[in-house]
Parts: structure tokens; sequence; C-alpha cells
DNA sequence: AGCACGCCGACT
DNA sequence: GTCGGCGTGCTC
């Protein structure tokens, strides 16, 4: 019998499995996701089991040595992690660690005595091994003997058929836990508080009739162990308690469940809802938390000690089990997208996952994905619908301004009069205010008045942003450049040209001096602690003006919010993304929701250049339904997804001629071997040069993934790339490259 | 990690 | 001509 195992060699995994032979005493301890310890060259390591190959090609296969763990992973993670591989085109070693957890603790092996009392009552002839009696009557004395122990006072082969044959003949049986401790019992009851589930059942009175009706289809889904679903719920109409229903439905079953959210800082106010319910079976994972509290969290769902799991992507390959849910909230985020190898998408990952372990997926957003909206019309995805706010809540009054007009009549701030007004009433009225715009930094764009010069970042090819701590940075690499103020080719005066988030602060300092003004982007947010800060401080309106970038459009619920400001709308919608419409769309919406989320009646206003774009105005509209139609149509004519299925290959190097002739002899190779593979590019990438490397790549479209990887595989495999030159092979990219 | 192989520069 | 630097790649 031979395996194939993925090999520990130093502190990598080696990426292709090598195949051992199973020697006959491990036969039956060994399936798939089976930890052991293996020689490779002339020492040893471990490396985890994830196949069972017919043949091997190698002459001289050798034998594995031990079982460090039955079961490291489940079988079914196990065969998730080979689809994965398989799908984003990486090796298993690659996709390995995101199984595991950073430090692999070793599991006892414990041999306990079942056949009665003493030696008294055995009979040295019933064993027909001479060893195997010995061993009997000194497991009888101790009951549970670590098999370390047995192994240090009887070294040699001789002990192994003995164990086997005490085992076969039912007088012992072999366990594995953790420590030396006595066996702590206790997988019968899953800890679960009565009281807390009956309050949870009690709050289905509270349900509107159309979060009832989801919560009816989720659990019949539930008992059936599987089923796709979609959940399209405007903000405010209460898709987490919905959640919350059918997380304690997958507990009833005995089941365990998966939660992701989109970010860091949504985790906590999830996680304190969960934890409300489900008390200690509720934990957190994700990529920020120290080695060894990963490990525990890692080791309580594997153990079953905590059975709910509420994290970042990573947190959907938590070592669960029993799987009865996964729930992918705000759905439609770009950060489901891991931009390193394996380049997985957590949303496919997670259906892949549903079905191998017999799982229910919801995928929650109020602005889906066009592809899940899709999915959800071909009734790929099951669509449950929230259409009401609860509570009494209203949708906000939306208001677009357009810049145009402003810049007409000579105006030259960012803030329309009509925001001012806005704003200068709010704070009036003793309420909040949200502003949001999409860039950090005091000016975006730099340039010389006299020459048109524009200081770039020398390692990424990007213009340098001017912060109010006047120094230039580059927002790729964080490159820092001092600010002379006079162009250095021509001696000229530098324009600040644009509005970041430190300008619109100083904007609003300016004109409204007794404004208590709070800033959060990425350079205010510098930890998850000072985030938290931000956040209390004006949840407590020890604030009345909350300036933000992304962070504060997701999720963030401040009650004394009324008004909403959108600076500039425009900033995303020309991206060269065929993305950048949805994206906005889907930001403005979800601004939009933060206004207005209690019974008090919100305004948003949206400042926009282009105040007849379909993205905008329907957004505020709040129109999600008219604005999928307009996308799918375009989609279908300028064939991108979901009609489509894409592929990006990515080459980078230090060299930019060496660079594209790569690019364009791979580009020749692709455009051989396609049949039904398009071949778009050779193209330099949207920032051609990141951290001193040059990045060209090839976007490839095929019918579906079948097609694709057929198509990759040819080419690739006739592809010899050169020294010197990287490699990123990405099945469906999401973000600009 | 270890170990083989391999391709350049300094030596006998 | 050979010796040996350690860069790269393999380990079933």
């Amino acid at each position: 019998m031979l395996a194939s195992v993925i090999v520990n060699s130093s502190k990598q995994w080696i990426g292709q499995p090598l195949v051992y032979e199973v020697p006959a005493s491990l036969i039956g301890e060994i399936r798939l996701g089976t930890w052991v310890r293996v020689p490779i060259g002339n020492r040893e390591t471990d490396g985890v089991v994830v196949g069972f190959p017919q043949e091997s090609t190698v002459q001289n296969v050798k034998v594995i040595g031990e079982v460090l763990d039955p079961e490291l992973l489940p079988s079914p993670v196990v065969e998730l992690l080979l689809w994965m591989s398989e799908y984003y085109l990486c090796l298993p070693g690659e996709t390995l660690p995101l199984f595991l957890p950073p430090i692999l603790k070793r599991r006892q092996c414990f041999w306990s005595w079942l056949g009665g009392k003493g030696r008294e009552g055995l009979d040295p002839a019933l064993f027909i091994n001479p060893l195997t009696f010995e061993v009997a009557a000194y497991l009888s004395r101790r009951g549970r003997v670590t098999q370390r122990s047995l192994k240090s006072r009887w070294p040699g082969k001789e002990l192994d058929l003995a164990l086997q044959e005490l085992e076969a003949r039912g007088f012992v049986v072999r366990e594995w836990s953790w420590g030396s401790k006595a066996s702590k019992k206790q997988a019968s009851s899953p800890g679960l508080e009565e009281e807390n589930l009956r309050d949870i059942e009690q709050q289905v009175i509270n349900l509107t009739f159309e979060q009832r009706l989801a919560l009816k289809y989720l659990e019949i889904g539930l008992k059936q162990g599987k089923g796709n679903f979609l959940l399209h719920g405007i903000t405010g109409s209460g898709k987490t308690e919905v959640y919350l229903r059918a997380v304690a439905a997958a507990l009833n079953l005995g089941k365990g469940v998966i939660v992701l959210v989109p970010e860091h800082s949504l985790i906590p106010q999830m996680a304190e809802r969960l934890k409300e319910a489900f008390g200690h079976l509720v934990v957190i994972l994700h990529g920020d938390l120290p080695t060894g509290e990963r490990t525990g969290v890692w080791e309580k769902l594997r153990s079953g000690e905590a059975k709910i799991v509420v994290g970042t992507r990573s947190a959907l390959f938590a070592p669960l089990p029993e799987l009865g849910l996964i729930v992918i909230d705000e759905e439609h985020s770009p950060t489901y997208k891991h931009e390193a190898n394996p380049r997985y998408d957590a949303r496919e990952v997670a259906l892949k996952r549903g079905q191998l372990q017999g799982a229910v997926v919801v995928l929650g957003s109020a602005t889906p994905s066009t592809e899940a909206y899709f999915l959800a019309s071909r009734g790929q995805l099951k669509l449950l619908v929230l259409k009401q706010r609860v509570a009494g809540g209203q949708l906000p009054k939306v208001e677009i301004i357009d810049m145009r007009e402003e810049y007409l009549q000579g105006r030259s701030g960012y803030l329309s009069v009509r925001l001012q007004e806005e704003i200068r009433t709010t704070l009036k009225r003793g309420e909040q205010v949200l502003l949001f715009l999409n860039r950090r930094g005091y000016a975006p764009h730099v340039t010389c008045r006299c020459c048109g010069y524009v200081p770039t970042c020398t390692n990424c090819a990007v213009g340098l942003t001017y912060h109010v701590d006047g120094k230039l940075r580059c927002h790729y690499c964080g490159l820092e450049k001092g600010w002379r103020g006079s162009c250095p080719r021509c001696g000229g005066s530098l324009a600040l040209l644009g509005a970041g988030t430190q300008r619109v602060e100083a904007e609003i300092r300016t004109i409204f001096p007794e404004a208590r003004v709070l800033r959060a982007d990425s350079d205010s947010l510098k930890s998850p602690r000072r985030w938290r800060e931000i956040y209390n401080l004006f949840l407590a309106r020890q604030a009345n003006v909350l300036i933000g970038t992304q962070t504060i459009a997701k999720g963030m619920d401040f009650p004394g919010v009324s008004l909403v400001g959108v600076i500039n709308a425009d900033v995303s919608l020309f991206l060269p993304d065929f993305r950048a419409r949805e994206r906005t769309f889907q930001l403005l919406t979800q601004v939009a929701g933060r206004a207005g989320r209690r019974s008090r009646e919100g305004k948003v206003l949206i400042q926009t250049f282009n105040p007849q774009e379909p993205a905008i105005v329907l957004a505020a509209r709040q129109d999600y339904e008219s604005f999928y139609h307009l996308e799918i149509a375009s989609r279908r004519t300028l064939r991108y997804p979901p009609f489509v299925k894409l592929a990006r290959l990515g080459l980078m190097g230090l060299y930019e001629g060496e660079v594209i002739s790569a690019a364009f002899s791979l580009a020749r190779i692709l455009k051989e071997v396609g049949t039904s593979l398009e071949v778009l590019g050779p193209a330099p990438a949207a920032i051609p040069k990141v951290r001193g490397e040059y990045r060209w790549q090839l976007t490839l479209k095929a019918p579906g993934w079948q097609e694709l990887k057929e198509a990759l595989e040819a080419g690739l495999g006739r592809y010899c790339c050169p020294p010197g030159i990287k490699l990123i092979k990405e099945i469906g990219p999401v973000n600009l490259w």
C-alpha cells in the first residue's frame, strides 16, 4: 500500500507530495490527513498524508515510520486542499499551510487496558507472542500508559506485534489525547447553554416575515446537509439575526459553523453577537492572532471544544470535523480574494467545502456581487430576500450634487455649498456627520505648474501623495520623500491637486472651527487598537465629524449619524477594471446605508462630476435590481464574468526588457495552443513597477474553468520561464494588478 | 536541513 | 590544467 505525503523539509512544505509505502503495521491507522514521520534523504521529518496512489514511478520508495496523529486534518478537508491546488493551479505543498496552525502540537498515543482486573486472570497460554503476556500484565496494572513509555521499556519491533495482538483481541484500546493527565472524558455534551438557546428560540417571534421565511429555507437546508443561498438584505434589514438563528439550528444538529467577515475591524461586533448567544463555543481566528493563540484556537475547533469560528477569509480553513454552516457576510467584498499563492476566492472555496462536508453555505450582502446574483438567477444559489428595514428604520434621503456647477461658479474647495449647509444644520442639531473619501493623505496629485514635473516613486512608478506632515509618500510601498515646495527640475512651484482625507479634515476645521473632527484612514489607524479607540470615541459622541476611507463604509453602526457625505464619488468609477462600476455602486450603497439606521431620518449627499452615471444614480435610489440588469447586460456584451472565466498571468522581474520579452513569448505560445482561449495582452500592469520590479500581464478568457485550465496546462507546459522572471498564475482575478 | 551538482575565479 | 567558492534544486 502506498501513500502520497506532503513532506516538511525544514520550514517549508515540499510542493509536490512524495510517495511512501505504508507498513503493514500501520494499515488501518493511516487515512487522509494523518500526520506521519517519514524518512527523507539521510534524515527524518514529518508529513501529512494526502492520497493513496495505486502505483509509483519512483524506484526506491521509502517506508512511513510512525503515526504522529491519525487525524491531523479531517478527510474532507484534505479533499478540499487537493481541489484548491488543482483549481487555482498551485502545488499541494503551497496550499497545506492555510490549513495548519503555526505550531503543530503532537497528540500522545495512549494504550488503555480493558480486559479485567490484575494479572491473576491472565494466562500466558492465551497469547501467541511471549512478549504479549508481559505487556498485558504491565498494562493491566497501570491501566493507561503512553506508547512512548512502552517503547522505552520494550524497544524493538516485538512490542508492536504484542500491542496488535492485544488490540485485535479486545484487551486494550488505543487513544489519542493531549498530555499525560488522566483522560478528561467530556465529549458527550457540546456544552451549549440551554438558556441561551431558548433566548434565541424566543427571538424568532421578533423576526419579520421575510426573516422567518429565509430562516425556514436555511433550516431545511441544514437538515438535508446541503444548499447554497444568497441572502440579499438591504442595510439594516437584519441579516445578522438570520445568521444567528441559522447558527443555532446548525448547533442543534451537532454541527459546527464558520462565519466570515470581510475585514478585521468587523470581527468584534459579529463575535460579540455570537458570544451573547453561544458563549464559549465561539472563537476568533484571523491572520494577526499571535502564534500560540492561533494554535490554541485551532485545537479547540479540532477537538470540538469550540464549534463556531468567526474570522476573516483564512478562517475558512478551520479544522471543523463536523461542519453544518458557512456564512460569508458582505459577500461582494474584494477582500475574499487572496492575493498570494494559492490565489483562492473564499466564496468559491466555501461552496466547495460545503459540498464536501455537507454544509449549507450562505452568502450575504446588501449589494451582491454580479456573479453571485447571476448564480441566483440561474437557481444555483437560492435567493433569499430581506427588503424591509427592521425596527422602523427608514431609508435615508439621498441627494446627488453636481460638482461641475460648483466649479463653474468659481468655487475651489472640496465641500459644496449644499454639503456645508447640511453639515452646519446637522451639527447644530447635535447630531453626527460621516464624510467618506476614498483617498488618504492631503493631495494625491502633485504637479509642477511650469514644466509639468510629477514627483513619482522610484520603486513603483506611481505619483506620490502629499501628506500634512510635509512628506511625499508612495501609497504602494510606503517610500517617503522630503518636500521642498519647488520643482527639482525647473525650480517652479509645485501645485497640490486633488483631495485626500487630510485635506478634507483641514477644510472642515477651517469652515467649522467648533466641530470636533476625527479621521479614520490607514494613516491614523496604524493599529487595530487605534481603530477601536476612534470607533468608541465617535460612538460616545466625543466627536461629531468622522472623515474616513473604506473602513467606515462597512458594517459600522453609529446611531448618532444623520448625515453622510461622499466627497468624490468618481474616484473609483474610472479605474481600468471591468468591476469599477460595480464597486462604485456597492460603495455608495453601503455608505448611504450608514445614515439613519435607527428611527431618525438620515440624509446622504453624494458629490460627483458625473451626476448621470447609472452606478451613482441607482445607488442613490438604492435600486439594486436595476443596477444588476444594466451590469449583467454589459458583462454579456463585453464577454466578462460570469459569462467567461478569467485568468491572469503576471510576469515580474528587475529588468523591464526581460519581462517584456518573456511576456511576449508566453503570449505567443498561448495563442498557439488556444482553441477556445482568448489571449489579451501582453500589457503593462496597472501599476507597472512595484518595489523595484517591473510587471507585465496577460489576461485570458475561456468559456469555463475546464477550458481555461486545459489551455493553461498546455501553454505553460511548453513555456520555459527564464531565470530572473517570476510568473504568477491567477484564476479569477478580482483586483487590479 | 543536508547533500549533490554546476558554473566561475584563483591557484599549482 | 585543478581546487573550491556557494547558488540552485532535490529529497519518494
